[in-house]
DNA sequence: CGGTTTTGACCCGCGC
DNA sequence: GCGCGGGTCAAAACCG
């Protein structure tokens, strides 16, 4: 499982980059939902294989539904959306988010300390959590500033800040269930400082890799890396070498090498093609990658 | 050139 | 006080 983990590690900061332009925004009470919807609801239709995940997530709505809030589930792929009380200290809402996360997660974590004023940044800041794919794709420009490997759970943490206006506090930060690695988990935190971009705005901050959900070839570095294999950084490390378009020969390849062994093409293509059904929410993978 | 990602190091809060 | 874990910084590399 540790292995699958790294080998998706790479989507995050794909699907989290707001690259496609149909991207819309959770956060703005004026956005115009039913475009996206209809939209999601017709590529859902396409890929009836998605029900049986929006299942899962409907399990874990129920399991959510204590936090349900302010802001609403828009549509049944949403899992979770909710919202902390906005004059919750940063790390109180951090904190709280983190309890809600780890119980999707099904983690155990400590209860949240009652009110205690941070030594840290008095901002103010709101945490919306949304945990799914099309979730992670809205239309602020987002900078990865860190990633970290969590405790008890197989996936690291990506850190994004917004990158479309200096001295905007907004974060957001992005990792997978362990319970079900088809969801995403989103914590946004503080909000935007800026007025929302348009959707072509949004992807001028972007200009690196921009509607390529293929990750970035030449990546080589190491990672330091703690809960990952050595098989799956070689598998990240293969992907990422690959090209959008030999992407696909290199799936008819049966030679995907790993570290200490081999592995048919065809366990990769399952790997590989939750990506693609993945990324079909965004509309994303779907281009290049035609669902079968 | 100006933007991004990666990643080791550092900082800080919390629990013991 | 110390260790741990999570969050951030910042330099280097990368990309269009």
């Amino acid at each position: 499982m540790d292995e699958f983990a790294c080998l998706r590690d790479w989507d995050l900061e794909a699907i989290v980059r707001g690259s496609t332009g149909e991207a819309i925004t959770m956060d703005d009470p004026n956005a115009d939902f039913s475009y996206f919807f209809s939209e999601q609801d017709e590529l859902l239709d396409s890929f009836p294989e998605f029900s049986e995940t929006t299942r899962v997530l409907d399990d874990l709505e129920e399991l959510y539904k204590p936090f349900y809030p302010v802001l609403h589930p828009l549509s049944p792929h949403t899992i979770v959306t909710t919202s902390l009380p906005i004059n919750m200290e940063p790390k109180q809402v951090i904190k709280a988010s983190e309890q809600k996360v780890a119980a999707l997660q099904g983690l155990k974590v400590p209860a949240a300390p009652k009110c205690k004023k941070s030594k840290k940044s008095q901002n103010k800041s709101v945490v919306k959590q949304v945990t799914t794919a099309e979730g992670l794709d809205d239309a602020w420009a987002w900078r990865k500033y860190g990633q970290k490997p969590i405790k008890g759970s197989p996936y690291p943490r990506s850190y994004y800040r917004c990158s479309s206006s200096k001295g905007c506090l907004a974060r957001k930060q992005v990792e997978r269930s362990h319970l079900d690695p088809a969801v995403f988990l989103v914590t946004y935190t503080a909000e935007h400082s800026h007025p929302h971009p348009t959707r072509r705005n949004s992807l001028a901050g972007t200009t690196r890799k921009n509607n390529s959900l293929v990750p970035p070839p030449t990546t080589h570095r190491h990672q330091k890396n703690t809960n990952c294999s050595s098989k799956s950084i070689e598998v990240q490390q293969s992907m990422n070498l690959k090209k959008e378009e030999d992407f696909t020969d290199w799936l008819d390849d049966d030679s995907a090498q790993f570290v200490d062994g081999w592995i048919p093409s065809s366990d990769l293509e399952k790997l590989i093609g939750l990506e693609c059904q993945h990324f079909a929410l965004d509309g994303g993978f779907t281009d290049d990658f035609p669902h079968p």
